[in-house]
DNA sequence: CCCATGTCAGCTATACTGACATTC
DNA sequence: CGAATGTCAGTAGAGCTGACATGG
């Protein structure tokens, strides 16, 4: 089976096509929050993947790269936080990231042992393609409902983030 | 450093407490919504894989079952497409759950390949526990707002799923 | 001393691609 | 034959835990 752009019929040909409806939609509508959430994680993160894949860098790295964007600059530490992954794991895309000199590693000067991580000049322009590609998704995605309803879901799931986190 | 409930301080000590605020926020929200709904799945995949682990299963597991349950009757291949993953990967879960008997497996009536998956009394009250355990991580996440608007955020983010499929 | 940071190493989990048989 | 399904492999990459050094 193919995980491309069109890839999921809903129905298979020898599948009732409406036995008990209103069961079935109960039922569908039942399928909790965190599902919803999964599943669009799952879409989303494979039709990115394929988005970046052209442009050389992975889902992991775009990230890093956007972290790094939004806070200008940024220890291993902090950007590991904020991507939500182990400090190890984020050491290892930065390595990826430095060798191919999108950012820049240099000590902080008022702590001898953290080291800031910067974009530089290619990595910013990197992060201006990878936008581009992702905008497509993303407007995709949003299709349908206006820029402020989609501001107030983002609202909202900044909100889950928060809660979650304590 | 610890990931369990508490472990994200967003800004260290060294850190400049608001440089450049105005330009900062700006940036902030400017975060892609892709990164926020990754960010938001990486919190909760943690969360409910800590909170399914003492009942014994994974996270996979779980949304098999629940995807199992909410269409009573399924092939491999269907439970498959409604977890986002292949039809391999599904296949895995599923041996592990059938040596647990939480799931039987009969074969199509009308369709000799077809092996029809099916939930156990014991396979519904394993995914009992795990609702319990997985509605308190739920209701935490949505704290502070309504029922109503978390319904609507839902529908959203359903609407974002359908559009991503194409 | 304690804690945060950085980073090397090995491991594990998960899901993937490939290949093949079977059924209609 | 072609399409869908099931399933056995092997693979790959992503992230984790452990361990350790270093700076404040």
């Amino acid at each position: 089976m193919r995980y491309g752009p069109n890839p999921f019929p809903i129905m298979s040909k020898n599948q009732k096509p409406s036995a008990e409806p209103t069961t079935a939609r109960a039922r569908r509508s039942s399928l909790r929050l965190t599902y919803v959430i999964g599943s669009l994680d799952r879409v989303l993160r494979r039709r990115m993947s394929e988005a970046l894949a052209p442009l050389g860098l992975t889902l992991a790295q775009y990230t890093a790269l956007s972290v790094l964007e939004a806070n200008g600059q940024a220890s291993n530490a902090q950007v590991a936080e904020r991507s939500f992954i182990t400090p190890q794991s984020a050491n290892e895309v930065m390595n990826a990231m430095a060798s191919r000199n999108w950012i820049s590693r240099e000590p902080d000067p008022t702590h001898g042992r953290i080291v800031l991580l910067q974009l530089t000049d290619e990595g910013r322009a990197v992060l201006r393609e990878c936008e581009l590609a992702v905008r497509t998704i993303e407007k995709q995605m949003v299709e349908g409902i206006t820029a402020d309803t989609a501001g107030t879901v983002q609202g909202h799931l900044e909100t889950f983030v928060r809660n979650l986190r304590g």
